[in-house]
DNA sequence: ATGGTCGCGCAGCGA
């Protein structure tokens, strides 16, 4: 069973051709899609319906929006956090049932500066995804998928000095992910490839930083011990990254044998 | 060269 993530940053035209034809490349069962800017009316669900895939969409409409896409079964959606409080403004997060698989698509917050509100959010936000899985959870296994904004450690960017001060790379994001760790979720891509560096998941469209290899790994499949012990591959599609109108994100995804 | 490019939506902000 093929998962996959990715930040697709809006669903326009010439993003859905790209989508599509990726789809019928990569051929994957579970795909989590962030930042699709689009209303969920708005959400051309026939398209995926039409190529085989059940979907399910939170969005807002302008901006952040995530979804899931299934071939292998779509069952229990739940939009945004299921811990009971009061529901995120932000259309950032997606759970649903495939394949056997508990599978959450997450868009957690950019942040914007250090110390600046959207901070503050960013660090609540990881907090409450704990609390969310922690509500939500169930027997079973568990895939939390998305665009994290966070970059686990130096080896995820292209020169740690040029983030120095910068968000993404601060103890305290850093914890958070590590807190969603300590819940017993692992990160199946960075098990597969310890140590490596140079494997970005994003890379800014400005001063060509794509070609000259300037990227980080922000984008995360962390999953729970049962399933990360299946995993027999995991890849970042640099490809999808390259030629006209891309997304500033490659999708991830994770080959695991299907749960029993 | 301390900027650069996108998307949204029609100015300028957010990423």
């Amino acid at each position: 069973m093929r998962i996959a993530t990715w930040n697709v940053n809006a669903l326009t035209v010439e993003r859905m051709d790209r989508i599509v034809g990726w789809l019928d490349i990569a051929q994957p069962d579970i795909v989590c899609l962030q930042e699709t800017k689009a209303s969920d009316t708005g959400f051309p669900a026939m398209v995926f319906h039409a190529r085989g895939y059940a979907s399910v969409h939170h969005g807002e409409g302008r901006w952040n929006g995530v979804a899931i896409l299934s071939r292998v079964g779509l069952d229990d959606p739940v939009s945004g956090f299921a811990d009971g409080e009061p529901p995120d403004d932000e259309a950032r997060l997606v759970t649903a049932t495939c394949g056997g698989v508990r599978v959450s698509s997450v868009y957690v917050p950019n942040g914007r500066a250090v110390g600046h509100e959207q901070f503050r959010y960013k660090l609540r936000w990881l907090a409450r995804l704990r609390s969310h899985l922690q509500a939500d959870a169930a027997p079973g296994p568990v895939a939390v998928c998305g665009d994290f904004n966070v970059a686990r450690d130096d080896i995820d960017l292209w020169s740690p000095a040029a983030f120095v001060g910068d968000t993404h790379v601060t103890p305290e994001e850093r914890a958070a992910v590590d807190e969603l760790e300590a819940y017993g979720l692992r990160d199946v891509f960075r098990e597969r490839y310890t140590g490596v560096g140079g494997l970005f998941s994003w890379w800014d469209y400005r001063a060509g930083n794509f070609p000259n290899h300037k990227g980080m790994r922000i984008d995360l499949v962390l999953m729970s011990s049962d399933l990360a012990d299946r995993v027999r591959w995991a890849l970042i599609d640099r490809n999808a990254r390259k030629g006209s109108k891309p997304s500033d994100h490659a999708p991830l995804f994770v080959d695991v044998d299907p749960p029993a």
